[in-house]
DNA sequence: GTCTATACGACGATAGAC
DNA sequence: GTCTATCGTCGTATAGAC
């Protein structure tokens, strides 16, 4: 039972909370350990360049999960009000109602080797995208749909530290509630 | 020369400097040392309670300077207008054009001993309330100025995470301007 | 008030048995 | 693929000289 291997999406599930939660200096090996059920020794089987692999691992499972879930909605066809709306339930569900912090604000604190930086400016520039696309198509110019997409993050990210915080995710919620309108509103 | 005591105030303000940077977990002792001009053993002389008394310590230097000078304007006579205008100039110069993190964030990643969760959440109540204030001043009706204040606070912090990542403050320079219209425009 | 020296546990990381 | 055992380093923290 011992020695029947950890399930990869498992791992990086369980890798994925861990750095959300603790951050990349936070989350020590031993923590990573207990949680995992692997011995540190293992961990390094299963990425040999340590931490920081882990690290890398864990923002490029995310930024799949966005891209096929998350932030597909945005790409696909129907109003896009619809599709933002779904795009919100989809953060709900991610974000855990706004129990859990972003990857990208828990990991680029510091640390910031130079293959984490450029993941995170990546899975970054994805939400921006995507979040334009829904304001592209509700008939918005490319640079007034781009601007709204950047604000939709900010207020994703505000959103998510001031409920970490203040230990009440409403104003996540209320983030959740006013993006479609946000995004696709009020346009021409 | 090596004996005069290092001044409390610039103490201070190397310590908030790199809890903004690093992080409560990344800003090591040696480097906090090595940063203040202090080895080790006399940061423990000045803070017997080591590291986290150091938190706490920058958290209360933080919260005081922004009641007597960032968020001051908010609370004396004139125009809500002109004193958000003011406040936006001193979140500029404190945030330093949006090239540095805000310890509220920084701080509250997983370590939240009760103490400092404390100081956070007194740090998060201060701005909003003196946000809303401008809120109020400028007609808003009380329920609508807190909700103002506190998507303030939350572009705030969403600009500064994202201008950190993105390495391009212009995004916080938005936030800036738009300030004022956020917080005391369109009233009645 | 600052320093040098040191304790000791936790850290990230590696070697080698099974 | 996982384990136990171990490495050297760095972490926080303390003792005691000046």
């Amino acid at each position: 039972m011992a020695r029947t291997k950890i399930d990869d999406a498992d791992l990086l599930e369980t890798l994925t909370g861990l750095f959300r939660d603790r951050g990349y200096e936070g989350a020590s090996l031993s923590e990573i350990a207990a949680a995992t059920g692997l011995q540190r020794a293992s961990l390094y089987h299963r990425f040999p360049g340590g931490k920081q692999e882990m690290a890398l691992a864990v923002l490029q499972h995310v930024h799949r999960r966005f891209g096929e879930r998350i932030l597909a909605p945005a790409w696909e066809t129907g109003s896009p009000g619809a599709r933002a709306k779904r795009v919100a339930r989809e953060l709900d569900a991610f974000y855990e109602g706004g129990w859990r912090s972003c990857l990208i604000e828990s990991l680029s604190l510091a640390s910031a080797a130079d293959e984490v930086r450029l993941a995170l400016e990546a899975s970054i520039d994805a939400c921006i995208e995507s979040f334009s696309r829904l304001a592209k198509d509700a008939g918005h110019s490319p640079a007034a749909a781009r601007r709204r997409g950047r604000d939709a993050l900010v207020g994703l990210q505000g959103s998510l530290v001031v409920a970490r915080v203040t230990q009440d995710p409403q104003v996540f919620q209320r983030f959740l509630r006013e993006l479609p309108e946000q995004l696709t509103g009020n346009a021409r």
